[in-house]
DNA sequence: ACCCGATCCTAGCACCGCTAGACAACGGAG
DNA sequence: CTCCGTTGTCTAGCGGTGCTAGGATCGGGT
């Protein structure tokens, strides 16, 4: 069964290399760019090649969006580690997520912008978005302060993140102050 | 010249239905359902019509949300106007805001989510826009608290906003705890 | 009454996501 | 070694999109 096997693995590779030209057109020229006939040209294969992997953009969207929550989380989980002290760690938090986002725009969007089909906030969550929840609760649990649960100040604190890195990266929001936000909401959602 | 006259009240009468038919249509069934030809159709002209009065579809989407950053404004400075206190103030603001977002999700969509060609935080921003982030600032700027700029606060308060109203629209947070969500804004963000 | 400009529509372009059906390549059976 | 059947890939095309060129038609000014 070493044929079947060996298939099985290109087909895998192709997969990734889908997903990956995908995400690379989509950083380079915007999510507009990336058409299945542009990315097909791209991966060297024709556009059917493409429903062979994938029911449609939608799920091509939805994969570059899982990939990137799993990265997220590894970058706010390595941010937070590196700090000491709860303060510290919050911030550390606030930018990784905040960098995170202005480094990787089209991604951002393929996780909460574009509509991915992806669902949240369910049983049936895709486990890269609910690691990506959970590496914000782990750190953000700890400052909720007497009387408020953990799980609603880290949605709170997720949302405000989350309008700030949409407003700023669609200028409407003036880009020389970024600093001084991020410490505005440390210093007053966070209880440290 | 009254002749020339009738014929611009026509014009203007013909553009505003443009608008009003494409906000209908796309709160009604969304905005992927807003195509030229769809519109056309139910404003009763055809398609090269819709150009002689806006550039694209972009700019009528952008005319939508003109016209929603204007209500935005009012409902919002009639909320704040219509409570006591500066915390219920800057309850009923939040309130009015997220009742806004969920009852103009469309309206909502191309103020924010849309690309519709608009420009913030410059001097040339459209003035209802300008407008609604000034109705946010007349209240917050009030409980920013010391050493902070209103200007600032307010920028973080409405991101905080924005994020609540784009995440539970998205179904990304569980719509359950709003109200909670809302007390711990108020409570933290706000001096009162 | 005629002309001419404004106004509107028909028809079409290039592109989109997606799919049916033809075709080739290749592992396994006789 | 040959033939068959499956598996995989491609070409071609469908119905849709935003947008526009060019012709017809209507109506006010002379």
């Amino acid at each position: 069964m070493s044929v079947q096997e060996r298939k099985e693995r290109e087909r895998a590779e192709r997969e990734r290399l889908i997903v990956a030209t995908a995400r690379e057109l989509a950083e380079q020229q915007g999510w507009d760019a990336v058409t299945t006939r542009q990315l097909a040209q791209r991966i060297e294969y024709s556009q059917p090649v493409l429903y062979s992997h994938f029911r449609g953009k939608r799920e091509i969207i939805g994969a570059v969006a899982l990939e990137g929550a799993a990265e997220l989380a590894v970058a706010v989980r390595a941010a937070t580690a590196a700090a000491s002290g709860p303060r510290a760690k919050v911030t550390a938090l606030a930018h990784a997520y905040l960098d995170f986002a202005k480094d990787n725009p089209a991604v951002y969007d393929a996780i909460f912008q574009l509509d991915a089909g992806l669902a949240f906030a369910h049983e049936d969550t895709p486990e890269p978005l609910k690691d990506a929840f959970a590496a914000l609760l782990e750190c953000l649990g700890q400052v909720a302060g007497d009387g408020v649960h953990p799980g609603l100040l880290t949605e709170v604190f997720w949302a405000a993140l989350h309008g700030v890195a949409t407003l700023s990266r669609a200028g409407r929001v003036p880009p020389e102050f970024a600093e001084q936000r991020v410490e505005l909401l440390v210093d007053r959602l966070a209880m440290v």
